[in-house]
This record gives C-alpha cells, sequence and structure tokens, in this order.
DNA sequence: GTCTATACAAGGATAGAC
DNA sequence: GTCTATCCTTGTATAGAC
C-alpha cells in the first residue's frame, strides 16, 4: 500500500478504524527495525502517539497485534509481487517474468518501510503456533519465486550452473539487504531498484574483465 | 580461528582460561543467532553447560561479556581478510587483490559460525557506549573495503556505472546473507564460497542473455 | 477512547552455601 | 568455581479515573 493509497483508505474509515491501522503501521514499522523479541509495546504506543496501556482498547495482546502487523505486511508484498507478474502480456518470457518480480519486490521494500514476506529478522523470533499460522501464506510466496526461477533457468536467461533454490535464495535475501542501505545511498526509489537489478543480473564484473 | 586452531589454543590454556573462552564462544554464538537485546545470559550460560550466575565469576555485566565476544568476533574475521590479501604476490591486479578478500570473508562467515564485523543485527541494538568503544574497528574494516573497491573500479576490472560505496555495500551484505541459507544449501564451505562469489561477480544472467 | 496506577512475570545481578 | 536463592529492573497486561 503506498502512502496515497493509505490516506485514501484512511479517509473513508471511521476514526476507531483509522486509529487501528495507525497501530498497526506503527508495529510494522517497529517490527522491521527491531523483530519481535525486542518490539517493545512502548514503542509502538510511542510510535502511533498514545500510551501503551492505551492499545489493549484495541487489541487483546502483543501477540495479537503483531500478527495482524506481520499477517498484512506478507500478503501486501506478496501480492504486489504476483500482481506485476499477472499484469503482463501473455508473449512475456520466463526471464522477464522473473525480473519483473524482482523489480516489484525491490520497490515494494523500499515503499513499505516495515514488515515483509522475507523478512525473518522477525519471523524467527515469533512464537511457535504464531509462525505456524504464517506460514501458508510464506510458502506460497516461496513457492511463487520457485516457479519463476525455475522456468527460466529452463528458458535460458538465468544460469543453469547454480541450484535453483540457491538461486531462489539470491534473489530474495539480495533484495532483502536494501533495507540495510543507509539513506545517503537511497536516493529515488526507481534509481535504487535500477541500481540493485542490474548488480543482481549483471554483477560486479567490469569491463577489463567482460572480454573474456 | 578454526576448529582446530580453538582445541590447540585451549590446550595452552589454563583451566579458568579455558572456561573463560567457552563463555565466549557461547556467547558468540548465541549473539549471532538472536542479536544484543534477545541474548539471555541463561542462553550462554546453557550453551556453556553451567548456570546463569556462574557467569559472574568470569565477567561483571552482561555488557562486558558481550563486547568481548563482539570485538573479538570482529578482530578474527577482519584480521583474516586483511591477511588474505596481503599474502598475494605484488604483482596481483585490484581485481584480485578485491576478489581475494571476498573469497576469505566468505569462507570466514562459514567457518565462524558466531559473530561478524557486518553483523549489523547485533550492532544496531548495541548500547550507545559499546558501540563507540567498538566503532574504531569497525571502520578499520570498512575502509579496507572501500580502498578494494575503489581500486578495482579504476582499474576496470569491476564495474564503474555503480557508485563504490553501493558496491561496498553490496559486498557486504550478500555475503552475510550466507548465515541465513539453510544447512541443506551449504554443502562444502569450498563450494559454497565458490557459488556465492560467482553470484556476485556474473550475476544470474544466464546463456540466453549473454550474447546481447 | 485515552490516561495513570498497579499487579504480575521474566531476566539481569548479587549473596552465600558448598 | 559452581550452585541456589533472592533482589531489582523492565516490560506485559489489567483496573479504574476522566
Amino acid at each position: 500500500m503506498t502512502a496515497t493509497e493509505s490516506d485514501e483508505a484512511t479517509a473513508r474509515m471511521s476514526k476507531s478504524e483509522a486509529t487501528r491501522a495507525r497501530i498497526i503501521a506503527a508495529a510494522g514499522k517497529v517490527l522491521a527495525e527491531t523483530g519481535y523479541q525486542h518490539t517493545r509495546l512502548s514503542a509502538i504506543a510511542a510510535e502511533a502517539g498514545m500510551q501503551t496501556g492505551s492499545l489493549y482498547y484495541y487489541f487483546g495482546s502483543k501477540e495479537e497485534l503483531v500478527e495482524e502487523a506481520l499477517d498484512g505486511g506478507v500478503r501486501v508484498v506478496h501480492q504486489r509481487v504476483r500482481q506485476s507478474v499477472d499484469d503482463l502480456p501473455g508473449r512475456a518470457t520466463a526471464g522477464e517474468r522473473l525480473f519483473t518480480a524482482v523489480r516489484a519486490f525491490v520497490k515494494a521494500r523500499l515503499e513499505i518501510g516495515s514488515v515483509s514476506p522475507a523478512h525473518i529478522r522477525s519471523y524467527r523470533d515469533l512464537p511457535k503456533d504464531m509462525r505456524e499460522r504464517l506460514r501458508p501464506e510464506l510458502e506460497a510466496f516461496s513457492s511463487l519465486w520457485d516457479e519463476l526461477v525455475v522456468a527460466a533457468v529452463e528458458s535460458g536467461e538465468i544460469r543453469h550452473d547454480v541450484d535453483p533454490f540457491v538461486l531462489h535464495l539470491f534473489v530474495v535475501h539480495t533484495s532483502e539487504q536494501l533495507i540495510k542501505w543507509p539513506d545517503s545511498v537511497r536516493t529515488s526509489i526507481a534509481h535504487t531498484t535500477d541500481v540493485m537489478v542490474r548488480l543482481m543480473l549483471n554483477g560486479l564484473e567490469g569491463p577489463a574483465l567482460k572480454k573474456g
């Protein structure tokens, strides 16, 4: 959800719904930065502009609040990536489909400052039962990457000398590192996406080695 | 430090020194998995095979113990990377120096299961004063990467169309993702290092696109 | 709806037995 | 040296005022 979409959505909400959404957004932000265990309700409350105790008017427990924030973040990113692929014309090659997905993923990671499907940092810390409930959604997203990668290997558009699952991990984790890049190098979203995709696709190699 | 070196070192220690080293190693392992805030002394104690209270015979506080573990991890990895470059013959090109460093870094990350200089997950959580004390060592390591990258850009062995600092971040963070790869795809250290370096250097691109 | 005050649990730290 | 028992602090959760 972009800032604009979010504002439009907020305008249609009752005050209560808007506050609830604000808390969820605050939770997403804090979670992405600190991971589940380190996330303090006091930090979420501060980010949302209220006192810790007030959160309990909207949510029954920390777990309930966190699970809703996490699940929402996962679904939004997954949905965006899938949509970007579905929007391609039928004649698009497997490679075009994969790199469109990568671009959409990188873009989503930059636009949504908060949680993401591959945000392992949070995921590993979760209580076991919550992890179980979130698993199907995460696995669906993972399957999408597997399909895209395998098809692009078969079409010859990406390398076949590396295990497809490793390629899948490389794509997802490399995209994820963007959140660690300092603001100074993340200029516009379009440019940052461009640089990252170029590095993933073509690597570090420069002119002096390319002739080989 | 490899397992063998560690064993040899242990053999020369007094029992007290050996116990102390065992605690540090346990702390490194727990820290790498969970980050500072989430690290419980009870977890370190369990990993070292003792009760929580017993740790205080060797260390004055959680901070003291953690700082020693972190500082040690940073220094060992930095030292190994620097040594790998220094060991090259004088005629080595800038590109050879950079990729030797990358290989050494990836190898070190695989061999030492614990903390590392770029292990941001831990670093960001640290108390401010501790972070200040560790900073010089981290910056020295960062400078090494900057020098290697800039030289390789100038020699034309790596691409010049991307900000050198971004290339530096890409190298370090991409190497770091290895700790998230499941055991199933991390076969031998030599093979895993090889795959990772190939992906970083040449990217995902496959035969069908290379002709362009 | 949101705040303040407080009960309760968990983890860091200390003391004293052995 | 290591253990067990206990204190102190921090964070989750509840209660009741406004």
